[in-house]
DNA sequence: CCGCAGATTGACT
DNA sequence: GTCAATCTGCGGG
């Protein structure tokens, strides 16, 4: 199921993004993982791309929400982000971190990305995007679509969500705008 | 184990 | 020209 939330505010939709599930087709296989690490980024945030209003870069953020936003971070990274809101303001959320839901995502992971062990695989936002073979031909995406879908899930039992400030970032970065599974193995940093 | 610098593209307060 | 919502490899202890 699609996630019903994501018309709400760019805090709300980052928080309630832990535990659902992102299944990525690509060369014939599905690769599931499950998010436990977002950030919130928005209009109205000195620290958002979309602070100065639209432009061509940003555009997806401004569109309708369940959209990928990805794009290009110190020249060779990509990272995405879920659109959120409604259509005409600049929000998202910002997947900053995963674990896989089987084995079999674990092991063609692991050789997609040479060997590297699983637990270094998604635990940054740019990791995601090259471990899922994310790029920007899935700019723009509708993520209620193949071949990067978006899926409900929700926290099992035990799991609680902290708050923190957010990560990599010069301008308010004081901002508590950081949502975590807490103690997850796969979180980032 | 740790810390640091290089990579490499595009947007533009 | 500067700087960015990062990752990686390398060198030192």
């Amino acid at each position: 199921m699609f996630p019903a939330f994501l018309n709400e505010d760019a805090e709300t939709v980052a928080r309630r993004l832990l535990g659902c599930t992102l299944a990525r087709e690509i060369d014939g296989e599905t690769l599931t993982v499950r998010i436990v690490e977002t950030e919130a980024y928005d209009q109205l945030d000195p620290a958002s791309h979309t602070f100065h209003g639209k432009s061509e870069r940003n555009r997806a953020m401004f569109g309708p929400s369940g959209h990928a936003y990805i794009y290009l971070v110190y020249g060779t990274n990509l990272c995405m982000n879920v659109t959120a809101f409604e259509e005409g303001f600049g929000a998202g959320a910002l997947i900053r971190a995963a674990e896989p839901m089987d084995m079999r995502t674990a092991e063609i992971i692991e050789e997609r990305r040479g060997g590297r062990r699983i637990k270094d695989c998604l635990n940054g936002p740019g990791k995601i995007c090259k471990s899922l073979g994310i790029t920007m031909d899935l700019y723009g995406h509708d993520l209620r679509t193949p071949p990067l879908k978006l899926e409900a899930g929700s926290l099992r039992s035990g799991e609680r969500v902290e708050t923190t400030q957010r990560i990599g970032i010069t301008k308010a970065k004081d901002r508590p705008r950081r949502f975590i599974i807490a103690g997850n193995p796969y979180l980032s940093r």
